[in-house]
DNA sequence: ATTTAGCACTCTCTTATATTGAGTGCTAAA
DNA sequence: TTTAGCACTCAATATAAGAGAGTGCTAAAT
């Protein structure tokens, strides 16, 4: 068997090299490449004509498609992703890149200005689109609960939850409420549920519930069933992630389709179908690529994803994401995802 | 003088007429219009050449213009104005139309929620895009002050305010707090400042610290201290508007160029010119329309924007808009603009 | 004094046609 | 197995021609 073939399925190193040039090339210039040029490129010393010989095979195994009879060959997905998963040098970071990033997130105060500021930082380094989800409140523990009278019967209940963070609810009640009921109601639910992971405690109101219809008095009893209302009404409908750069995209030729843009920038605001994608990463540990169709969604088809899931103490926290067309500098990017999400988590970290 | 002639600067009752027709058909079909069809069209029973005499004239005057000398005319800005300003009919809006706004509004339990709702539904109506101001704290009174430690010299201020609202604010102090430091800090505060508007409630705090510094003990001195920082962070980076149907606007031709829609993007998420705008109508009263260039930002220039700040016991308390391309249905636009702002309005009543 | 008919003219849009250049696939020779 | 050579394909570009829409102007009609 002949040491250069590649119909075997695996290939041989040159073919290897060819496809390499190839999707490097592809990439700086976003031309398809034709075999003379291939031939100079590759440095190693074979005829066009060899070239075309590989390249015929590397298109029957999937790799490379010719947009039409007489153009290059440019990479296809399958392309993409042999190139992203054995023959992909990460450039390496400056140290200057590295102080710069860090800078800018520790310049932040709050936990929604840090989302936004490494949301903003992914975009402007890779000039394409950067995402971040908000950290996901894990255990969310209950240290305090005070409840206010408002008008017509509603009443504001004040979450204080997880040592910092503020939540605030307003519920319908029976009744109209007086300040001193209201405080008595708030000492018999602090006592009940301080310290408990918000879901335990709406368990633990529940169980209350039977238990009280039968002994308790009638200000305990409006008193856990205000809990049950507090805690039944679900998070307060805040967005779930941040993009940043959006309109970069517009300035690539390969999105620059108004409709495939639309499709884009809808599934962008609409977010199912992108936190769904998000969420697939959330268990890969380090960074995790998506190229065109591999998304699944059809918004994304011409886009690939650079994905890091964000933690804080070993605890993955969210995810970020690049966003970009699939002819995007996977060696430069890559790295930059990574980083972004380490000193994000870091970040964070001093925060809690 | 003849009673037909145009040259003197007012129109007479025919060119109007000839006006209101072309506009109200380039509106529809987006078509430059000719002197044959409009002759039809206008039912004035003149001949083309004479209506062509008469475009001749608003050409003049700088109501039309003509893309090229074989095409029709078209309005420009100030044709646009006129007939605005002077011969437009607003469309009566179908009580269906009343109920499912009022409906969609007040399904709405949230704030944020609410200016969600209002956004979409400008948007949903009109097939264009909808941007609603969040509503602005004219006098913000402060109810309470709590405070509660947090590591690293930090401290959580909670602010009550307006009977319902919630603010949180980390300060850095100059040493660790304990809890009943920080309580006897808030109540304090809260003798001092509660019920005022912050803004007062600063300059209270500011005379104090004079006073404090030499005749007071230690504690009230932070505690006036702590309030200073408290107050002087000025309002949490909160989003100022929501933006929702951007991408309707992607599907029309008159916006289709990629570079004037990127610029139109970029303007509604870097907010700041965009925000000057609705600002400026804060003081006007009912719907007030920019057509064009009048807006006076580039970005905006093919745009029309028509606004309606909106109310809450005849205070304002903030803007909403519908941006589109300058050929839209004012006479469908402005009255759901008016009827939106109206009712988002009374909606807010209610949760006050 | 306006209004109108008629005509030459302008400009866009569409369609057809040719030309060029890049690059391939195949065959036969090295 | 590799290479040179050649016929062939296809996109991109330029060029020309013709049709359609609509104008401006002039001279006649009202």
């Amino acid at each position: 068997m002949n040491p250069n073939d590649t119909l075997n399925g695996s290939l041989n190193d040159r073919a290897q090299r060819l496809l390499k040039v190839l999707v490097q090339s592809y990439i700086t210039d976003g031309q398809p490449m034709g075999s003379r040029n291939l031939a100079k490129m590759s440095a190693l010393d074979i005829s066009p004509a060899t070239v075309r010989n590989v390249m015929a095979d590397l298109e029957d195994m999937g790799f490379v498609e010719a947009p039409h009879t007489s153009a290059g060959r440019i990479p296809t997905t399958k392309g993409y992703r042999l190139f992203v998963d054995t023959m992909l040098i990460v450039q390496p970071l400056t140290n200057d890149l590295v102080t710069r990033v860090s800078k800018d997130l520790k310049s932040n105060l709050s936990m929604s200005g840090l989302v936004e500021s490494a949301s903003g930082l992914l975009s402007g380094l890779t000039s394409m689109a950067g995402v971040v989800t908000l950290p996901k409140q894990g255990r969310v523990e209950l240290r305090q609960i005070e409840f206010l009278p408002l008008s017509n019967q509603r009443v504001l209940a004040i979450l204080i939850v997880n040592q910092k963070e503020v939540q605030n609810r307003i519920i319908h009640t029976d009744r109209e409420y007086s300040p001193s009921e209201l405080e008595q109601a708030a000492n018999y639910l602090n006592e009940l549920c301080a310290g408990q992971d918000l879901v335990m405690a709406r368990q633990k109101i529940l169980q209350e519930l039977d238990h009280v219809r039968e002994n308790m008095n009638e200000l305990m009893r409006s008193a856990v069933e205000m809990g049950e209302k507090v805690f039944s009404e679900s998070s307060t409908g805040e967005p779930d992630y941040v993009v940043v750069g959006q309109t970069n995209l517009m300035e690539y030729e390969e999105l620059s389709d108004i409709y495939k843009l639309r499709g884009l920038f809808d599934a962008f605001s609409q977010k199912r179908e992108f936190l769904n994608l998000l969420d697939r990463c959330i268990c890969a540990e380090g960074v995790q690529i998506f190229i065109g169709q591999e998304s699944g969604y059809k918004a994304l088809d011409d886009c690939s994803v650079v994905t890091s899931p964000y933690t804080v103490d070993d605890e993955i926290m969210g995810v970020l994401a690049v966003v970009g067309p699939t002819r995007m500098s996977y060696e430069r990017v890559i790295p930059i995802v990574d980083l972004t999400a380490k000193l994000l988590g870091e970040a964070l970290n001093t925060k809690s």
